[in-house]
DNA sequence: TTCATTTATTTACGCGCGTTAAATTTATAT
DNA sequence: ATATAAATTTAACGCGCGTAAATAAATGAA
């Protein structure tokens, strides 16, 4: 490999004998070459390790080959990993992503739908903060972008939506406490951030009355992301109080699970799938941790895979399709059940 | 709000009735201009929202506002939390940080810097795989791009180093143990894929030698980035063969800590502080998650904010240095003992 | 008012590449 | 060998902005 310094494409082309619109259209698309002259350009593309400058690239295209992934919050490991998926599915496909976290903060949110349109990407997958969200900003945002919503829905927002179908989540995991004879009341926050947790509640309501069951509404206290932390603190003041309706605690999610069990942990009462404990808890996500939590979490899964590559692939066909598809599809996957040790 | 489309700084500069160079300089410094001209330009900003285009603005710049931020692994929420707060202190400051997980994967780390390199950016703040990164690769793009190395250290790589120091966290868990009667052994994984493994394990036996107590090792299989497991599975194995050559366990990292208090609730073994309980369990590192275990974990803190300020503003000054410091600092920071349930 | 100083304008070039049209070469089929 | 199609070359323009030099205007102190 020769370290001689490369300047451009004009001197890249001398070098590998090639003209400079051939070298381009070879970068564009190596396929739209003849084999020969793909071969002579890749000899020298080991001899001389020559990159296109990607702004001066970017700069003449109207759209990128960059796509944006914004979650609400990255510090949960649960957006953490999907957009893992999401970034290998783009890169794969030959793409270029570029991670953003809205931390939870409308502002942030905002800002970032703003730098991303100047990113003149190709498209968009964004998770939304949800309720949090500036809708007219966001509306605005996906007529000026290809962009795909998932996780969290905005009505009419976005290309397309891809998320998990809640009802599915919430009808196994009621079906499957009173089958086993323990009924449920569900947990959650009094203002949900995540229009989710609304969906779930209405599956909840409406699972318990097609089983006959009288249904039990806790809703506690606390604003943000901290779901661990407002989780904890609710559970303490039910708990303390004694006005837990039943036995049986079905949470909105898994973290304000997590953050019920260091509750329960703490106030000495135990948790678990059997009749000798005082509590049974389930809940809904599969979070990454809760096979780990004590006892470990009886929850319903997300098919993580499933919604990462219909997402990516309903991009990639809006992307094709030149950033308009005929009708905006809702995508929900169905959750699976993850019998633990919890519940 | 006029809506009237903008398509470049030249019609953004008639319409405001200033000379497009004068615009220009606006954009790289508006405190650059006269406070009337400034205003003026602010004021058609509000009217017509034009914004740069950044990839011509990058194209003529030797270097960019960019910040590259690389993790290791963006599913641990250690890594997401430091990188948020890098974040801001980077937007503070006017650049634009974009973020990057190697997904524990040297492959993809090294592909990331080789990307990196192209987006020229002003500086990159990076936190290495460790013993899988690729050496040669990470020396390499140090020379060429201004880095500061954080967390995990690579000898004589990078200009500067910014982490934890790893000693103050064993001497104060081991210290604290010792005090309240427990004599630990040190739980981790085999062949640990973070140099500062190493260095705990080291500060451990120095710790154990100064208090004259006996020191033992536990070791556990396991290869990757999915410590809980690993150190759920090492547990279970260790604790069904009764091998724990003690009653407290102090665990190299919160991660691994996780995996054992589930072993050691999967096995019904008591853990917590008070005597009565079968094991004792501290560790490292303040997880987002430690205040949540069941029981919620005595552990060694970082000083998030110190590590991300300290790390920011030495690139900073790499930055404004031109690339080169004087000599390569290592900085570390002294953590501060959690003491929770668990020990 | 005058002169020095700061700030803005005008003019012009360059950055590295996409892209196009016309001319030319090369490959493929007859 | 010849016609036709396909690929490449040549030449040239444009993208949107940074930047420099020369000039003009505004400011501010004497």
């Amino acid at each position: 490999m020769s370290h001689q310094k490369i300047r451009n494409m004009e001197e890249f082309a001398t070098l590998s004998g090639i003209s400079r619109p051939t070298v381009s259209k070879y970068f564009n698309d190596p396929e739209s070459v003849r084999p020969s002259t793909r071969d002579r350009i890749e000899t020298a593309l080991k001899e001389f390790d020559y990159r296109p400058n990607i702004y001066a690239i970017n700069q003449n295209r109207r759209l990128t080959k960059n796509i944006g992934i914004v979650v609400p919050y990255l510090a949960d490991p649960f957006f953490a990993e999907i957009a893992r998926v999401l970034e290998r599915r783009c890169i794969a496909a030959g793409f270029t992503p570029s991670l953003f976290s809205s931390h939870g903060e409308q502002g942030l949110e905002s800002a970032i739908l703003d730098n991303l349109r100047s990113l003149k990407p190709a498209g968009v997958l964004l998770a939304p903060l949800g309720r949090a969200s500036d809708r007219k900003h966001i509306e605005d945002f996906c007529r000026d972008v290809p962009t795909i919503l998932f996780d969290s829905n905005i009505e009419g927002v976005g290309a397309a939506f891809v998320g998990s179908d809640n009802f599915s989540f919430v009808s196994q995991t009621v079906e499957y406490l009173s089958r086993t004879g323990k009924v449920p009341c569900f947990f959650e926050m009094k203002d949900p951030a995540n229009p989710n947790a609304n969906k779930r509640r209405h599956a909840y309501l409406e699972m318990m009355r097609r089983l006959n069951l009288e249904s039990h509404l806790v809703k506690i206290d606390g604003v943000g992301w901290g779901f661990e932390e407002i989780g904890r603190q609710g559970a303490l003041k039910i708990l303390r109080e004694g006005s837990l309706p039943t036995n049986t605690v079905l949470c909105s999610n898994d973290r304000l699970a997590i953050g019920f069990l260091s509750a329960c942990h703490e106030l000495g009462i135990s948790v678990g799938r059997d009749e000798e404990c005082a509590i049974h808890v389930a809940s809904h996500d599969d979070h990454p941790y809760s096979r780990f939590t004590c006892p470990s979490l009886t929850t319903a899964a997300h098919d993580y895979e499933a919604v990462a590559d219909h997402a990516v692939e309903t991009l990639f066909q809006l992307i094709e399709a030149g950033g308009k598809l005929e009708t905006r599809e809702e995508t929900l996957f169905a959750a699976r059940l993850i019998m633990r040790g919890s519940a």
